[in-house]
DNA sequence: ATCTATTTTTAGATTTGTCTAAATTTAATT
DNA sequence: AATTAAATTTAGACAAATCTAAAAATAGAT
């Protein structure tokens, strides 16, 4: 390889392995200088922490994360902004299998794990047009724009709304493959119309209307589901 | 990894340096227990005959190849059905960048490269069907069937054709970028209407109606247009 | 301040896919 | 049949990404 292609490939390309470390660290907060353990690292992504630190080097080589010994990564401004591009891949891909190719919402993470890996800034833009730009993925989160920016939506958990409070659902927090096809078994859907009728001190249980219809939902439930609250 | 894992590893999950190498022993004649040498794919690829060899044996090993010492490598018929399942891979995802994103033909192929190795039966079935299961891609290649039936139309090149021979513009021999840029500059697209008008001994070249417009048509450019003869 | 449990890093090994250079086999030519 | 040229394989190296086991640093508890 030319010496021209080894400079590119060192600080431009990245490696599907160093993609997922920085969406990794992101999503665990490393964003905004916050620090993250090698070992937080490496229990999410079911690796050994030795691993961790070697990527973290190289990472901090390339400019994406600033490492310190013993202390834990951060991302850069580069590397936020590699995550961000990753994770709108991610999550374009996502709503596309459910609209366009009739994918349920608990089919398409693992597809997406691959696609986001794709390298055509095209595609993903068509993609993101082909759907109309949406806002959303399947679980509710939100897909950050073609420049980064990122619209987190005023939510908070079903367990934490009070009672009488009334809203809509508009994510899950678990979004593992039981959780979503346990919610799809009892009707549980985004978009759905919530009324917190009671709760239950003993066990925190719910008892709600959901599009009116009354239903007990567990705690366990209710601390996964996110509703935005109607003013 | 347990011993269960590293059995199907080992069996049944292809690298994509795996997918690369039988989709090029097939494009190289490797079927039917055809032979083809170690150089051969070497140069296709653009790698070294070496790393071929290590690659022969590899695939050798899981029954996806028959390689003899100095003979080269011809594909089983495992070998062929994952070849084919990749080729079609590449060839759906071809037509549904060019028909669902308005890519253009000689856009298609480097996004196909990466596409054709995502991992998911239902993800490729689903594309088929939203394409309303097309037979050709947008270069004319036939896409194999879900069980990898393979049927190849009835073509031949453009400077074989008589003088005063029809015929439809179905495909393009090389597809390289340059070529297919050229092809939409002078407007020929597959699907237009041909009539060999004449032929010039001296250099080769076609007198030809294009959709009933006179063109001029170089050797060159004739001996990589596919036409499929009227009746 | 010292000890100790935990976290983190280092050192060395492994797998995959590649390369170069040398050795071997095959094919072509006398 | 012997020689030579070309094709192919082997041997040994390297980069990437991972692991295990041992060493080093940190943080918590006395
Ligand atoms: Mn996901
Ligand atoms: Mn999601
Ligand atoms: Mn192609
Ligand atoms: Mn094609």
């Amino acid at each position: 390889m030319s010496n021209k292609n080894v400079f590119l490939k060192k600080y431009f390309l990245m490696t599907r392995s160093e993609e997922n470390y920085l969406k990794t660290i992101f999503h665990l907060g490393g964003g905004d200088s916050n620090s993250i353990t090698t070992n937080a690292i490496a229990e999410q992504m079911e690796t050994k922490p030795s691993s961790v630190t070697d990527m973290a080097k190289k990472l901090s080589e390339k400019g994406l994360v600033d490492y310190v010994r013993y202390q834990g990564v951060s991302l850069t401004d580069a590397g936020v902004k590699t995550a961000l591009s990753i994770i709108r891949k991610h999550r374009l891909w996502e709503v596309f299998l459910v609209q366009k190719l009739d994918f349920t919402w608990d089919e398409v993470h693992e597809v997406a794990e691959q696609l986001e890996h794709i390298k055509s800034e095209k595609l993903i833009d068509k993609i993101d047009e082909l759907l109309d730009f949406p806002k959303y993925d399947p679980h509710g989160d939100p897909i950050p724009t073609k420049d980064g920016k990122f619209q987190e939506r005023d939510k908070k958990l079903l367990s934490e709304m009070p009672i009488n409070s009334q809203g809509v659902c508009v994510g899950v927090k678990d979004s593992s493959v039981p959780f979503l096809k346990f919610l799809d078994k009892n009707n549980i859907a985004l978009g759905n119309s919530i009324k917190v009728v009671d709760k239950e001190d003993f066990d925190h249980s719910l008892h709600i209307l959901m599009n009116g219809k009354e239903l007990r939902i567990s705690h366990q439930i209710a601390s996964n589901l996110y509703v935005k609250k109607n003013d």
